[in-house]
DNA sequence: ATGATTTGATTTATTGATAAATAAATGACG
DNA sequence: CGTCATTTATTTATCAATAAATCAAATCAT
């Protein structure tokens, strides 16, 4: 394949990562999907041969995140003692690989819309009993709690990324 | 005062509480100016006579959530011990008084618009401080850390009030 | 009657979505 | 090998809907 045959190959992975990086910049609403065509190069009625409505590619662009990030912390592995810092920091190493998933990730569930409040719940949940269940596998004592601990430890993060405000979340500060 | 009266004295406060409610369960796009109107009883273009624009609302809405929030602290007194655990109840109180500006002011932060954007990040990082500060002055060992630690479970809290996912927040649950 | 309150009518702007037209690529076949 | 047919990719043009904001006029209370 040419490097043009190979980009145009990929139409629906391009548009889906432009959508990704504007969607977390400036959220749901305010991207509109002239926005999205224009940052991947096509017109905007092509973005609805790929997505029958812009909910729909949002909703795309979150299951490709979470798919990603429930990959990266089912290849997580460590002792007991290790497992919940291991699997943060496969967290961070999202952070850096593909920012703008996990933010959007992280922020999803303030979007109003039915269908994203739906995705938002069972993603949550999923992410909480995956955690939930590694956690207690291996003998954590009050893996509940550490499970629900672990989630906010990403909520903050996503704060102080948003907000640019390191100092809110020490855990990923150097020393 | 007649109660017609008395009911149109307040037309400001009136808009900001129907405001305050819309906002936090449809958000700060879905909410129309017409909606905030009809929620109250008055034309939409009424709404502008108290406030310059939308977002202007939306702002005074959540600077008065501030100001409830940051009072409702700042009385707060006990035992350094007992600080967190009372100001987490302070916290928990305000959520059941004024729920929905407590969920808006934890929300808000995922909204991209530049002002609320800023507003967002000077109320967390007036938000941080306070507490911070607080917990020095007593004497909390790691205060920055258990600042952090404070925040983010506040925004879990209304990760598991918006999803209605009380699994999320074993703080708050009974026993 | 005068000033504050409130409304009706309208404007302006934006955006998601559709449909029909065009161009480009692919492959069959003489 | 080249031409025609068919599919695939992409664009142009446009619609319909919604919502924020403006403004002049009307109502109401004192």
């Amino acid at each position: 394949m040419s490097p043009k045959e190979e980009v145009v190959a990929n139409r629906k992975e391009q548009i889906m990562n432009s959508a990704a990086a504007l969607f977390a910049s400036q959220g749901f609403y305010k991207t509109t999907t002239a926005h999205v065509a224009e940052a991947v190069g096509v017109t905007q009625p092509y973005v609805f041969h790929f997505f029958k409505s812009k909910e729909q590619l949002y909703l795309a662009v979150l299951e490709r995140a979470y798919n990603r990030m429930s990959q990266a912390f089912s290849v997580v592995d460590a002792p007991p003692e290790r497992l919940a810092e291991k699997m943060g920091e496969a967290f961070n190493g999202l952070l850096i690989t593909h920012r703008n998933e996990m933010l959007l990730l992280m922020q999803c569930f303030t979007t109003p819309e039915p269908e994203v409040r739906k995705f938002s719940r069972e993603t949550f949940s999923e992410i909480y009993e995956t955690v939930l269940t590694r956690f207690e596998s291996v003998g954590i004592p009050n893996a509940g709690m550490q499970a629900s601990i672990f989630i906010s430890c990403g909520l903050i993060i996503t704060l102080s990324e948003v907000l640019e405000m390191p100092k809110l979340s020490p855990w990923c500060n150097p020393e």
